[in-house]
DNA sequence: TGACAAACAAGAGTTGCTCCTATCTAATAG
DNA sequence: CTATTAGATAGGAGCAACTCTTGTTTGTCA
């Protein structure tokens, strides 16, 4: 929460709850998603706070907001360098790790026109449980 | 149209117009987007036909449904291999070429377990237009 | 221990699809 | 060339996932 007071962020119990959910988690949440599992120990939260709060720690780099296909907004509590699966079927986003990958040089005519901050090889197709 | 013959769609005067527009587009619409296109030429067109044409040409491989951030599913009619630039201001997804991206391995463990149907590289930044 | 800016809960409002139904039409058979 | 009909469309209702508004509560600092 050093992260909050840094950003002149108060440090509540909703903010706190909503963190300690986050790092323990290994998936992919959508605010639904989160506002479902928080809510079981936070019984009196309401969605509009955990979908307000996951927006906020994305602006102070807590969270990123991945690339989706489908109408919700995915979050993904692991912010290092990694790359993502999509199975086209059930949804899921599974990540992977490639070190070819994380060194990918930008192309030039891109890195003299834009300012580059984040990038990721994202790989469509169907996952072993919906393959059978 | 030829491609609708051989799914057994029936060529349909809105879809027509639809493929149309599609072909001269360099963007990446939104369905929201194509139906005010494709509505100033043809008046009495719904929002549901034009989502639902643009949903089923995905189907049978005339555009692509492509990753994004926001909440509107974007369009690509570019179904070669390319890659996306994402302004996370002006949410413009910006086409570039390169064949070391086009050329990418799949990693072992990927091939093995998943059935890898397309892959990209999605870069996040900000654009020219956006950094003033 | 206040004062107060910031954050919260609850619920209304908005956006972007998605479904439903009556009507229409492209394709095929006669 | 017409009749038939499965499939497609327009218009509107319905729904999911946020997003905003309002009145209340609370963390922080003096
Ligand atoms: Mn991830
Ligand atoms: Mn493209
Ligand atoms: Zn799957
Ligand atoms: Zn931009």
């Amino acid at each position: 929460m050093k992260r909050c007071k840094h950003n002149n962020l108060k440090v509540t119990p909703q903010r706190i709850a909503i963190y300690k959910k986050l790092i323990e988690l290994k998936n992919h949440p959508s605010a639904d998603a989160m506002f479902q599992t928080v809510r079981r120990d936070f019984p009196n939260i309401s969605f509009d706070t955990v979908n307000r709060t996951l927006l906020t720690f994305s602006e102070i780099g807590i969270v990123d907001v991945i690339e989706g296909h489908g109408r919700q907004r995915r979050f993904d509590p692991d912010i290092s360098c990694h790359h993502h699966f999509h199975c086209v079927k059930c949804k899921e986003i599974i990540d992977f790790y490639s070190a070819e990958y994380d060194n990918l040089e930008i192309p030039e005519n891109i890195k003299k026109k834009f300012t580059v901050l984040s990038k990721r090889v994202v790989l469509n197709g169907i996952c072993d449980k919906c393959t059978e």
